[in-house]
DNA sequence: GAGTGGTCTAGACCACGCG
DNA sequence: GCGTGGTCTAGACCACTCA
């Protein structure tokens, strides 16, 4: 950390970093930031939060503790915080805590599919019916490699499967994850899981999917993809590609999905 | 405006409303509003911008201003400002102000337009080109009153229009808006004007968009749709219906478009 | 150099959740 | 009743823009 910024009253002295216990980030360096206090505080939190210092769904300390550790007003670290929480990174409960945000909870179960129903509630539909149609270990082509920043023929795990609501197929997908860093998950992990895959992979590899950037086609289904969602091979569907990052904007999943949208859409809010 | 509260030294006379001008709002109560004093500030800025107090691109009072207007702290106008602009209804600009946001400015056009080239960068495509086919005086059927929230039967303006991109075809736009809002709305008015259609909605009504909500599917065109994008019946298309609001959540325009997705891409981030 | 938004602090009190 | 996040204030100084 670089020298920190005026303090009116109380001069830091030069060097004083936060009296945190930094662990050594993965690829960066200590933190480079020439900018607010509150940002760097941010960075700080999010490096507790990314070596998992702090689990999902457990509260990080409080706000008056934060502002100890780091020596730094409790202001500070409520901006820093802010942030954090607008970005969907901790939630905060007044009265309770701040919480580190979790794919594993009722209320916001699939953050990040925006298919809905085209009538009725989301809620009356259910939860979705999962199954695994194959899970395998294979090795990344080009295109695969560069949508997770990887190697060509490097390890990555392949799977497929369908998401049915109401009874009905809906969504098929295809998805890459980087092998490395899910050695060892089998199809029965992957089918036996209560609750979205998200959830899964952040509980059993410590993978927390933060953010995600999609990009959105209508095309025709081919005939595989037609019978398995049990439409005619006519009746045009979402291909959406998402790319799912883990922190620090790594690319930790490639899925495509194919959306069925005769009874459904994709629902999206723009600003 | 209920009670404000504490003001820790200075204790505010309890009735001790903003001294602002305040304009009688289209269809609610003066300002219902149980809620923080930084949440009023903020509604009461809002009443000032969909009155049309502050022009789109003009800026605002500086935030002292305001303070000494609305008799409270700097930094309770400042949270009311961060949260208009966080919702992108103003702009702060470090050293200049804070201005009203527009749909007139370069850097931001199509504001709500998610559709990208597949590839290359979006700048080196140029602007679209606008061609109006159609724009007449018609009544609401039950559906676009429904999405206007108008009675069947009420005047609306329809409108149909392409856009290009590299000379190419790419979206084809029905557009319904409300007839009462946009008297005197002309087809050369909206071929002619330079800049989005936002842009001239803002300029000449004095209506802007602030937000929309869109729903998608794929579908195929029908032969006058693809016809009119120049492409064959059977190549499926992004069907999407948009509604914008206005200030207060109020529906002022239906879009349905059609989008090609063979040369680009619908682009969603989530978070 | 004046004016604007941006950062930081310190301290007070409020609203909520829970034991 | 305590601890948490949430609101509000007051005052200082920084960073940027423009005349």
């Amino acid at each position: 950390m670089s020298s920190p910024p005026h303090h009116p009253d109380n001069p830091q002295p030069p060097g004083a970093a936060p009296s945190a216990t930094v662990l050594s980030p993965p690829s960066a360096l200590p933190t480079p930031a020439f900018s607010p206090l509150y940002q760097q505080i941010k960075g700080l939190i999010l490096q507790s939060l990314q070596s998992g210092e702090w689990k999902p769904g457990e509260a990080i300390p409080s706000e008056i503790e934060l502002a100890a550790r780091f020596r730094v007003s409790q202001g500070t670290v409520r901006k820093a915080i802010d942030e954090l929480a607008a970005e969907n990174l901790v939630i905060r409960r007044q009265g309770k805590g701040t919480f580190v945000a979790t794919h594993a909870e009722q209320q916001v179960q699939y953050r990040f599919l925006k298919l809905r129903p085209d009538t009725g509630d989301a809620r009356t539909e259910g939860p979705a019916q999962r199954s695994i149609l194959e899970c395998r270990r294979t090795r990344a082509s080009a295109e695969v490699a560069r949508a997770l920043a990887l190697r060509s023929g490097d390890p990555v795990i392949q799977a497929r499967r369908i998401l049915s609501f109401a009874g009905e197929p809906t969504i098929l997908e295809d998805i890459w994850l980087p092998g490395q860093a899910f050695k060892g998950l089998t199809a029965e992990q992957m089918a036996d899981y209560q609750g979205p895959m998200y959830a899964m992979l952040e509980k059993e590899f410590g993978v927390r999917m933060v953010r995600a950037e999609e990009k959105i086609r209508a095309v025709l289904p081919d005939e595989e993809q037609a019978r398995l969602l049990e439409i005619a091979p006519t009746t045009p569907v979402l291909s959406v590609e998402r790319i799912a990052y883990t922190y620090n904007d790594i690319p930790m999943e490639l899925r495509r999905g194919l959306y069925r949208t005769d009874t459904h859409h994709y629902h999206n809010e723009v600003h």
